[in-house]
DNA sequence: CGCGTTTACGCCTCACGTAAACATC
DNA sequence: GATGTTTACGTGAGGCGTAAACGCG
């Protein structure tokens, strides 16, 4: 029995299948699935049953999973408490919304980069389900989501916020003959990203608390649509504070005026709650020191 | 960092050399101190101050060692709690007094044998001096000895009890004219083992009860040497029960009427207090329920 | 047939033991 | 010189990935 061999039962027992366990642990699943045969003959039981589509684990691997995990958690510790400081390394799959990679992530990789030279950040942009679901399944070790998740598996801690403004191009405006959002939800078209965004979450308590209802609505998965077809003056919508102004500082959009007082997006860094390796904790700190949220480059 | 490294640290760390500790993991004492150097490699830090003949522990060592402790401990109970229930295997460095080899071992070597195939048990017969010594440092596994430690590094358990009996050849006994101990102290031999054995320390308690003082002495070191001065007439002593009427069955010796009341030899399993193998463990069950001590075959 | 896991196989690293060298007392 | 530890080095086992095969839906 080793280290190794327990560190690739307990990830293929909570992960969703061994292909994706050993991407977490840096190996091919030929070698998982043989670090895990080994484990079995090792203990002489049988861990997983094998008949069917997925593994599941047996009443023996039942028991073992609390235990591996408690040595597991250890041998991070003695890493932690004694080890030297040197940097991680390997990859981080770290999932995120289209704003926040286009906001925070550059300013985050490059912290990361600073401290820990030897390891991979690779973001995968995506909605707020599907990262979700991704973080339980362990395809992804951790993602930045707009506010905690529902899920009791996934544990999370707050990045930031993100201010809204309300935006619209200038020929938008002078063809609406006015800049009061409260005005404009009667009859414009309201364009932001899809039900289910924070975004969208952000927009409806806004409306519920003014008593407003938006009717015309154009929603797009891709922030660079949405940002170009307001620009374009099909409509109005929210964008992030400091990107709003960094477009307005160049003429691009206009920041409506006066800015009704709008609920910010709380951004959460969630993670799997049973996942206790170092490079989790490292990313809480990273995260907990990162900068705000910015106007992306690309667009100011 | 894997559990054979931080299984090397930890017997390194508590044995009295690298050599014992690499015997204990059954390995060369070069694999021993590759093991140590790549531990230290991996956490980046130096465990063990090698400046001098022996490798004292650092700083960073003493804080390792209870992690390193309680690792091992926890991948035993896994072994324990879930390994199939093949025997032990290996070897298991049993140190014990001569009486014990003589009575004792024969019985607890098959019941090992019959349980655990695949387990090598050496034994070491010496003194109790010297196997409380080698225990603590490392060399010895377990050892049986009479009567618990007075050093605090090592644990005892019961193993039975040795009742004891006088005797004397038949030629002593007629011309002494008399086959009472506590008349033959005054004036005879006694003959038994050197001072701090237990048999020794029996004597000395029943005489201090009887108020007698036991004058003339002849101790050997070997029971075998003291059981032939005995039978040639030297003098009188003492044995375990059943070796001295298995002696007096064949008419060698006999065993002196009425026998007085003697404390009894208490006999113990010692090991030391911090292992936590789950060879110890088995040692301790299958002591617990061995055979008494029985008379030598040797003798019979 | 698609998906998930295991097997086959060639490769190569790494851990081992023997033996010599080194360091300390 | 005796003792304790490390280095040198040749050997062998075992862990690795690629790719093919298997087994279940």
């Amino acid at each position: 029995m080793t280290l190794k061999q327990l560190e690739a039962f307990y990830w293929a027992a909570t992960c969703i299948n061994f292909a994706v366990a050993a991407e977490r642990v840096h190996v091919s699943s030929s070698s998982l699935s043989k670090r895990i045969a080994e484990l079995e003959h090792s203990l002489g039981l049988e861990l997983f049953d094998k008949t069917g589509r997925n593994s599941v684990l047996t009443g023996h691997g039942d028991r073992l999973l609390p235990l591996a995990k408690d040595m597991l958690e250890r041998a991070g510790a003695i890493r932690e408490t004694l080890g030297s400081s040197i940097g991680l390394s390997g990859r981080c799959r770290l999932g995120m919304g289209e704003m926040s990679a286009m906001c925070w992530l550059p300013a985050f990789i490059a912290a990361v980069a600073a401290r820990h030279p030897g390891l991979q950040v690779e973001p995968l942009v995506a909605n707020d389900q599907v990262l979700e679901r991704r973080l339980e399944d362990g395809e992804l070790d951790c993602a930045v989501l707009a506010g905690a998740s529902s899920r009791g598996g996934l544990a999370s801690q707050a990045v930031g916020e993100a201010e809204l403004a309300w935006v619209a191009s200038p020929e938008f405006v002078t063809r609406c003959g006015t800049d009061r959002p409260a005005e404009l939800v009667n009859g414009q078209l309201f364009i932001s990203l899809p039900a289910g965004s924070g975004l969208t979450r952000a927009l409806d308590q806004w409306a519920g608390q003014h008593g407003l209802s938006v009717e015309r609505r154009l929603s797009c998965n891709n922030w660079g649509a949405v940002v170009s077809m307001i620009r374009a003056g099909l409509g109005f919508g929210l964008m992030p504070r400091e990107w709003a102004h960094a477009m307005a500082r160049r003429g691009a959009l206009l920041v409506l005026q006066p800015e009704e007082r709008l609920p910010s997006l709380g951004y959460v860094l969630q993670w799997r709650r049973d996942d206790s390796r170092a490079l989790i904790a490292e990313m809480r700190r990273l995260v907990g020191r990162s900068v705000a949220f910015r106007a992306p480059e690309c667009f100011i």
